[in-house]
DNA sequence: ACAATGACATAAG
DNA sequence: GCTTATGCCATTG
């Protein structure tokens, strides 16, 4: 599964205290719309994974997570632990100045994507 | 190949 | 701001 797989590496490139949405990593990924697949990728992450699915948030800087239990707090907890800050609402600020959005750099997406596509 | 599902995104009311 | 409806992509039966 190259989508996964690329999901993946990506989401574990994702720098601590910045956050990635699911349009966000399709768009890196070469699929504008395939947001759904993002989540659906990291849906069958395992419970222990190494994957930092947590710094995937939605387009609303709100916690998606509706089938995983109790996964919202979670996400909120490890954010916190990442300087991540939280508004009163309990969104994350999207915000360009903010700067929470991890922007890299085509080339590092690329070698990204590559060493996923070896395994 | 078709139909159904899902941790999404966007537009309209 | 929230709910409803539509579109999108990948996976599964």
């Amino acid at each position: 599964m190259k989508f996964n797989d690329q999901v993946y590496a990506l989401v574990r490139c994702i720098p601590r205290g910045k956050v990635l949405t699911y349009g966000r990593v399709a768009m890196l990924l070469d699929v504008p719309r395939g947001a759904r697949a993002v989540g659906w990728a990291l849906h069958a992450l395992p419970a222990g994974t190494d994957v930092p699915w947590h710094r995937v948030i939605n387009a609303q800087g709100r916690i998606s997570t509706r089938c995983v239990t109790h996964a919202e707090e979670r996400q909120h907890q490890l954010l916190e632990a990442e300087d991540v800050k939280f508004d009163k609402s309990g969104r994350v600020r999207l915000e360009k100045s903010a700067g929470i959005i991890w922007t890299p750099s085509p080339w590092e997406v690329q070698e990204i994507l590559d060493q996923a596509r070896q395994g």
